[in-house]
DNA sequence: AGGATGATGGACT
DNA sequence: GTCCATCATCCTA
């Protein structure tokens, strides 16, 4: 797979091109000294205020600023008061697109990963399960992810056999739009 | 296997 | 007060 400066330009491009491409890179984080590696598996697309299911749609506010900066940038949001999400920005800086990563396979990190979950099966299958997964907290939010020195970053994976694209999981608006994007991997799993 | 439900807090009308 | 970019558990089969 690629370099981490090519998925910098993959990113920069719009959601719904940029984030199949997502799919295969490692989310690599190494919160609280321990190393937990996945391997990107299912993605969303979310397009800022040409999409009423976005965070952004009424534009940028305190909690989803991270958004609308660099292609690259953690957002991470908490989920009905109780689980993290994580994103990372795409487009130019200043628009409010994003890419929700909602799950993938252990690379490496499985005893820790399994230690955070509090089970051994369905490590980081959702959204949730991948940022209690990965130790993924509200205070990373804003992260650079395309930086090797940050504690949570991407960095080349394996490219998927291929990807299937499926209307988006879990929103009410503009479910019309095939922009949750999976692996063969994550269809037989 | 699959549907219903409670937990739980922040953002928004 | 209502709506969530969710998950684990508890049902019915």
């Amino acid at each position: 797979m690629k370099s981490t400066q090519s998925l910098a330009s993959i990113l920069n491009g719009p959601p719904e091109e940029a984030a199949p491409q997502l799919l295969g890179w490692h989310l690599v984080s190494t919160v609280g000294d321990r190393q937990v590696v996945v391997r990107i598996s299912e993605v969303e697309a979310y397009k800022g205020d040409d999409d009423p299911a976005s965070h952004a749609y009424r534009g940028e506010t305190v909690r989803n600023a991270s958004m609308f900066r660099r292609p690259g940038t953690l957002y991470v949001y908490r989920s009905y008061g109780i689980h993290n999400c994580a994103n990372s920005a795409a487009g130019p800086e200043g628009v409010g697109w994003g890419i929700l990563m909602r799950a993938g396979e252990i690379v490496d990190g499985a005893a820790v990963a399994a230690q955070r979950r509090g089970r051994t099966d369905e490590l980081a299958n959702g959204p949730g399960k991948l940022c209690q997964a990965l130790g993924i907290e509200i205070q990373h939010n804003g992260t650079d992810l395309l930086d090797p020195g940050s504690v949570i970053h991407f960095e080349p994976g394996t490219p998927p056999d291929f990807v299937m694209a499926t209307p988006r999981v879990g929103i009410s608006k503009a479910r019309d739009r095939m922009w949750r994007f999976v692996t063969a991997t994550q269809l037989s799993g």
